[in-house]
DNA sequence: AACGTTTGCGTAAACGTTTGCGGTTGATAA
DNA sequence: TTATCAACCGCAAACGTTTACGCAAACGTT
């Protein structure tokens, strides 16, 4: 069951194999009527184009690569389904590649699209992640690389973020105008630049609001059963008045564990979060939260990627798009 | 900045492309000498392989694809990290395409598979699937098949499922034998074969339990909210004393639908479904639940196809893999 | 000394496309 | 008649590998 090529059809239509290419795509150099001809045959044989040969003579693939640090239920989903939705439209294919938060697979997962041929590479960093070597490498080869959500300082690469501080800063000025006075924040993990930058918006904001006597306290956790644990030892100490969870993942283990300590949510304490709008909504009470839309920044993501591979001029400087966030008040806050 | 191939290391080591090619892989044909060479001048000039030129002379590409209905933030992350960890380790890719749900989406994925040479297919039907004839063609090319979870009854292909039907009984023969009578089913959507079989083993049970007069209601929902008004409307009127979810998605939305009509579970109504195993402890009471381990199905899924790459005979006649299954009690039912 | 055998490398075809260039018609214009 | 020019199609190279085959030199065996 060998699959039939352009030569089969050249022999059976007794033409030549690159007229039969020409056919294909409609060429006008071939007429109308061998076109229909060769088109028709086509169908009969059931023909289908080899990419792999069509990607090495035309040195394009048009696959993107995408690299995650994980494929969990928070965010992710909602990212890969805007980028899917947005270049399938445009004809490009999706190389989905985790690095389970490595820096070498991470590293690995960089070569393996580089050696596959990928013309763009959509990114969000590990959290082992300090440079940025391996992309440059990419970059310098032509193969435009966009940064997601969880980028790096200084970095020369195009990436699309939310402005972290400010984020966590309206959910944290909520919490303090609506009376929250101690207040527990909880982080993920400290070596990313998300964190960091979330973190550094949080004691800003606290720092500028010292007349008003706010204690805070700030942890930092990995999932969600730590966040749950978390929130377990340091609420019978500190007694917060009021929660912020910088992500879904977090978010899902202080709502539990709050009420199974059976403090009144938002009566004893308030919860807010940075979330992609879901859980809230599920979760028992209805949470309030900053809203990051993971499906518009895949969206974003893949139309600035494709923006960047049809577009000529490539010596562009880098560009940081900063997606608009929205508040939504829920019943976890008063 | 273009890459360097085999040829530049054949230029500046005055020896032949086969030459570099076998020395490379360290053939023995080539001497000692010369292999360290070329791998140094290798390393010094930046080299990696061009996978695309390999595929085509090889007529393999090492490339898995994988169509899912839909990116969400249920089941499909574990599975595709399932996959993900089982295939990276054994050098494969996997490329993932989404059909939302779509037959035509989902026949042109398979194309899209076809046409970019990958080595196997898995795949989770659209539920708007009702015959494989674009896969037959698929397999008849010689390119093996597994379906995922989501199958059609009678079909030639190998899959990877639970015993849905036994699975659902599991279920509600736990809300009968706790004290149920009365007792709300919500489905998925009727054209699934997954929906099916798990009707009829929830309607299979109602029929043998007629002595201790059970009385069922069956809904279909299409996600989450759906369920969530579906419930809305029902608990009034039918006033169940137990309820069951067939998935995640649906059950998402019917604990927070019966916490905001403030039914007290378990003591008005109890809960049970057939989940993934995350979402059940982070809802409010925790969730009873038969597990149906999306991480482990994907495990098996690549493994399973990758097996069938590495044998031989390809004239195995179709086989069924039947995961097993653990029913794991929570406070949602007494 | 004659004959195998091994060692070490090169030649060239093949994988399935695309595409620049050139060539052959037949018609039209000068 | 000859030059011009479309219209239509084929030749062959190229994309970067792999690999069957060949071949020369070196070595070992009688």
């Amino acid at each position: 069951m060998k699959r039939t090529t352009i030569k089969d059809i050249a022999t059976i239509a007794e033409v030549s194999i690159s007229t039969v290419s020409r056919a294909l795509k409609d060429h006008p150099d071939i007429s109308l009527a061998l076109r229909e001809k060769i088109h028709q045959l086509a169908i009969e044989l059931n023909y289908h184009p080899n990419m792999t040969a069509v990607q090495l003579r035309k040195q394009k693939s048009n696959i993107i690569g995408l690299i995650i640090p994980e494929a969990n239920m928070f965010f992710f989903p909602s990212v890969i389904k805007g980028i899917s939705e947005v270049i399938q439209k445009s004809n490009y294919k999706l190389l989905v590649l985790q690095s389970n938060d490595d820096i070498q697979q991470e590293i690995d997962n960089v070569r393996i699209c580089y050696e596959n041929g990928v013309d763009g590479l959509l990114i969000t960093l590990s959290n082992q992640t300090v440079k940025l070597d391996h992309l440059q490498e990419l970059k310098e080869a032509g193969i435009p690389v966009v940064l997601l959500d969880k980028v790096l300082d200084n970095n020369d690469f195009d990436e699309i973020i939310i402005n972290d501080a400010k984020a966590t800063q309206v959910c944290v000025d909520y919490l303090i105008k609506t009376g929250c006075r101690r207040i527990l924040g909880l982080f993920g993990n400290r070596t990313l630049m998300i964190t960091s930058k979330r973190l550094e918006g949080f004691n800003e904001l606290i720092q500028s609001k010292k007349d008003l006597e706010i204690t805070a306290e700030c942890h930092f956790v990995s999932n969600t059963f730590d966040a749950w644990s978390c929130v377990d030892k340091a609420y019978p100490s500190f007694k917060p008045d009021g929660i912020f969870a910088m992500s879904d993942e977090i978010l899902a283990g202080v709502i539990p564990a709050l009420k199974k300590m059976k403090v009144a949510i938002p009566d004893e304490c308030s919860v807010i979060g940075i979330s992609d709008g879901f859980l809230p909504k599920i979760l028992d009470p209805e949470v309030s939260f900053l809203h990051h839309d993971g499906l518009n920044l895949g969206k974003m993501a893949a139309h600035h990627i494709i923006q960047k591979l049809t577009s000529k001029d490539d010596n562009t400087p880098h560009i940081t798009l900063i997606l608009s966030t929205q508040l939504v008040i829920n019943q976890s806050t008063k």
